[in-house]
DNA sequence: TAGGGGACTTGACGGTACCCAT
DNA sequence: ATGGGTACCGTCAAGTCCCCTA
């Protein structure tokens, strides 16, 4: 079973690197570490790769305005060849993006253009998309040699500008790409979609690399915006996009020591909050009894984040984002509350868009105090209100650092579902199974957590159409179980009539033949059964994100890994499997690797 | 202590490489 | 060999959380 170990990373391997580095007496860059940052004494790269610059479209694909073709300026073109490429996306009939796109559109018009070019309804960018779509349709269709030529093409900026060398090692570049321009795609309900995202030039870019490397060339006629050197940061470069003023970065790969053990400290925080955990639940759950309404908003936040895995909820700008709230931004409007509901006391019923406008739609039974605190909190408010009018992200986090070091909203979902997985496996797997039903198990365990985290995604497009596939194969195969059941019934009747030795040994070839098919049906409606609970449900995010790796390759689940180099996500001079740091439930003293699993999955959850 | 900047992780999605059944 | 299905990976938006300033 592949472990994705191999995939991505640069070479050399880490084990190999660090052991090289012993033998030369270099110190491990985690000594050089300090708590409050990376500290790194080279860093060499080659900068950004820029997007493309824009080639003019050929004279005869034609740009027309109120029915009459009409030739643009360039850099009009540019932009508007960014909305006929998007005209069967569903974008371009929102009100908004239009809205948008028109307005940055016609910023960027010569002023004879603007004189001309009034209204989106009058512009026919038709021609224009057939071109591209057709073009799409060429690319596709190149002849074998042409693709590979291409490729290498590709993977020779990959070689040249994909690496950088950090401390001696080569690591892989995450992102070396700069962005290109285009319209802005927000999620969701987005005040800004249809924004020009602009164009990033050298001069837009801040390259960070140490003062004794060679700093990298910007293209040639440009420069950079700055060069510097601050080795308390991990990104090799930088820009300020337009559209939020937010930063860009380029980082390292998921694959890179840096970011491995970064993700390690992620683990080794939420082992340490399993240890403390249950001193923190009685301490919330006595607040909800305290006398301070702060509180007792925050200890019924808490219990929220802790039982349902919800995400801090930070406080956002109004209008330059898409309404979505997390735990401490919950609004009265996201609430219901339900004294009895389906044979349940004191539910809530919890209905709101999430990080990404994804819904979270969930009914939930809790405790009769946090039920009595939530009626408190929306007494004499309106929908549009604060639930939390207390509480917000710092207040709440500064009390998890006072609880626990390095203690945080976040790391609660990272707990909640590395331990969640951990349970489910020992809860569905059974040693005697075969390879598909511990896949199924592993799937299953990987999707409790996915249903905890609401990892959502929309159904795939052919989801429908292969699970007829399935269906079909299913139907098929019992078929041939009949047949096979009626051939087994012959021989027998043979056997009985002749009893003879050539009869018996058809009957034991039917009933083996009829034991196969038995099995491979069992083996397609487990697949089924797999596919069907995965419909709308993502297990990529929490397996790469919140899942401690050492739970799937201690268990022996030998699950997919994802992107992420499991070796790299250790110290690399600790070996992974025989005297590692053992997953969230066995705090050291470590137990051998067999015993990891065996620990009582009692209080892991909350009550 | 509000408010914003900065750095970093988390997230869904779409294209592509790859795999297996036909 | 082909084509359908899926795992993987890149992309870039959207979060979290920390720090600094006024």
């Amino acid at each position: 079973m592949p472990t994705g170990s191999s995939s991505t990373r640069s070479p050399p391997c880490p084990g190999l690197v660090v052991s090289q580095m012993k033998q030369q007496g270099i110190d491990d860059l985690s000594n050089e570490k300090t708590d409050d940052g990376v500290k790194w004494k080279q860093l060499e790269h080659k900068g950004p790769y820029f997007a493309p610059l824009y080639e003019p479209l050929p004279d005869d694909v034609k740009f027309y305005y109120d029915g009459k073709p009409m030739k643009l300026n360039v850099a009009t073109e540019e932009i508007a060849t960014f909305y006929a490429k998007m005209l069967d996306h569903e974008y371009t009939t929102k009100e908004i993006f239009q809205n948008n796109f028109f307005y940055d559109w016609r910023k960027e018009m010569t002023s004879e253009e603007r004189k001309k070019i009034k209204h989106l309804e009058k512009c026919d960018f038709k021609e224009m998309h057939k071109y591209f779509v057709d073009k799409n349709e060429a690319r596709k269709a190149l002849p074998k040699e042409e693709k590979q030529k291409l490729k290498e093409e590709a993977d020779k900026i990959q070689e040249e500008y994909g690496y950088c060398i950090l401390d001696g090692h080569r690591e892989k570049i995450g992102n070396f790409k700069t962005e290109p321009p285009g319209l802005f795609r927000g999620r969701g309900d987005h005040p800004k979609m249809g924004m020009l995202k602009k164009r990033i030039m050298p001069e837009d870019v801040i390259i960070n690399c140490s003062k004794d490397s060679q700093t990298p060339e910007p293209p040639s006629g440009h420069k950079w915006k700055e060069v510097r050197c601050d080795n308390t940061v991990t990104w090799l470069a930088s820009w300020t996009e337009n559209i939020q003023n937010s930063i860009k970065y380029i980082m390292l790969n998921p694959s890179s020591k840096l970011k491995g053990e970064k993700d390690w400290q992620k683990y080794e925080v939420a082992r340490r909050l399993k240890g403390v955990v249950n001193k923190i639940r009685s301490q919330y759950r006595a607040d909800w009894k305290s006398r301070e309404m702060k509180k007792r908003q925050r200890s019924v936040a808490l219990y929220f984040i802790d039982k349902l895995a919800l995400r801090a909820g930070n406080e956002k700008e109004e209008g330059e984002t898409a309404d979505t709230v997390g735990c401490c931004s919950l609004r009265v409007e996201h609430i219901k509350l339900h004294p009895e509901l389906d044979g349940q006391e004191h539910v809530v019923e919890f209905d709101f868009l999430g990080k990404d406008s994804i819904r979270y739609y969930n009914k939930v039974p809790v405790e009769k105090p946090v039920f009595k605190n939530l009626q408190l909190f929306m007494e004499n408010k309106d929908p549009g209100d604060d639930l939390f009018d207390r509480l917000n992200t710092t207040v709440l986090n500064k009390h998890l650092q006072d609880l626990m070091d390095g203690l945080t909203a976040k790391v609660f979902r990272t707990y909640n579902a590395s331990i969640t997985l951990q349970e489910q496996l020992k809860a569905l797997t059974d040693a005697e199974d075969n390879v598909a039903a511990k896949l199924l198990s592993y799937n299953r365990a990987n999707r409790a957590v996915a249903i905890l985290c609401n990892h959502q995604r929309a159904t795939p497009k052919s989801f429908e159409k292969s699970m007829q596939n399935l269906q079909a194969k299913i139907d098929a195969k019992k078929e041939q179980l009949g047949e096979a059941q009626m051939e087994l019934k012959r021989a027998k009747a043979d056997l009985k009539a002749k009893k003879d030795v050539k009869s018996k040994a058809a009957v034991e070839k039917k009933k083996k033949l009829l034991e196969k098919i038995q099995e491979q049906l069992l083996k397609l409606n487990v697949q089924a059964t797999d596919k069907e609970e995965n419909k709308q449900i993502a297990l990529g995010t929490s397996k790469l994100n919140y899942l401690d790796p050492r739970i799937s390759v201690c268990s022996g689940a030998g699950a997919p890994m994802g992107k992420k180099t499991v070796s790299a996500q250790h110290p690399p001079a600790a070996p992974l499997i025989s005297s590692s740091p053992a997953p969230l439930t066995a705090l050291p003293p470590s137990p051998p690797a067999d015993q990891l699993l065996l620990l009582p999955p009692s209080a892991s959850r909350p009550p």
